[in-house]
DNA sequence: ATCCAGGGGGATT
DNA sequence: AATCCCCATGGA
């Protein structure tokens, strides 16, 4: 028993707002439940609530609280920064307090690799029936299912089966128990190797292997190009027609910068929940 | 019914 | 380097 992960602890969370960054899709195991949500990381079940500034959790420390939510990241000072872009600020305004977390490679590598072509409650679904069918059961409640470990997937067939569609084959052949420790080494690398090194994996070209770099490796100048980014950016830079993701890549890292992550969630966030609904 | 969803890979031009 | 085409699936 671990009484220290159990209890309700409270903690200060400023510049922070639960609900988008957790509505942000930046991860797939996270849903609302009275008043609060329930979010799931790794083998962790974690109930998160905000009110007044303060934030309650169980089902994890303190420490660990304020790694995952990047509660330790100076967020007046990127917010400052990129306020000096016209085109960000109503989407700075809208999503203010959304963090970018950091969340475990491996479990952000298979998420995204789902992501490929399908909206948000599919992935959700995809991701959640990988945990229901390789996960390990993660406490008392038969329910409560770690995320799988690399090595630890459904062969390829039994993939297929849960609905995965074509990324089962991306998925059984990344599927090796190395994985976890390669994914962390690339921390120790540069930006453009970790995202080269990403970008040899199946299933992985440029914009999953930005969101791997951007949302478990740290590297907050990553700016991924989705359909979203892609209009919003073609929008705001170049006059509503269509430009190659180069173009789109370089105009962002010249012009956001090392907070060319943050830059991409705002934006990302804002079209995104301007346009649905 | 047709289009779209946090794409990637391979072939052709 | 730009442009098809295909990959599987569910919701609008």
């Amino acid at each position: 028993m671990k009484p220290s992960a159990q209890r309700t602890i409270r903690l200060a969370a400023p510049d922070f707002s639960l609900g988008p960054t957790l509505r942000s899709a930046q991860l797939f195991r996270a849903r609302p439940e009275n008043e609060g949500y329930v979010v799931h990381a790794g083998a962790r079940r974690i109930t998160v609530r905000q009110a007044n500034g303060t934030l309650d959790v169980a089902g994890a420390t303190e420490a660990f609280v304020r790694h995952f939510f990047a509660l330790d990241e100076r967020y007046e000072e990127i917010a400052a920064r990129l306020s000096h872009c016209p085109e960000l600020t109503e989407a700075i305004e809208a999503c203010r307090g959304i963090r970018i977390m950091r969340q475990d490679p491996w479990e952000c590598l298979v998420g995204f690799v789902c992501s490929q072509c399908c909206n948000v409650p599919r992935i959700e679904r995809m991701v959640r029936a990988l945990c229901e069918a390789a996960g390990a059961q993660a406490g008392k409640d038969a329910r409560w299912r770690a995320f799988p470990d690399p090595g630890g997937l459904p062969a390829e067939a039994a993939l297929r089966r849960l609905g995965v569609g074509y990324r089962a084959a991306y998925l059984s052949r990344l599927n090796a128990p190395w994985m976890r420790h390669w994914l962390h080494g690339l921390r120790l690398q540069g930006f453009e190797s970790a995202r080269d090194a990403l970008r040899s994996l199946p299933g992985v070209g440029e914009k999953v292997a930005d969101c791997v770099l951007l949302y478990s490796l740290g590297f907050r100048q990553a700016f991924p190009v989705d359909v979203w980014i892609r209009r919003a950016m073609q929008e705001t830079h170049f006059g509503g027609r269509r430009a190659p993701d180069r173009d789109i890549q370089k105009l962002a890292a010249d012009r956001f910068g090392r907070d060319a992550g943050y830059a991409q969630l705002f934006l990302f966030h804002h079209w995104r929940t301007r346009k649905i609904r």
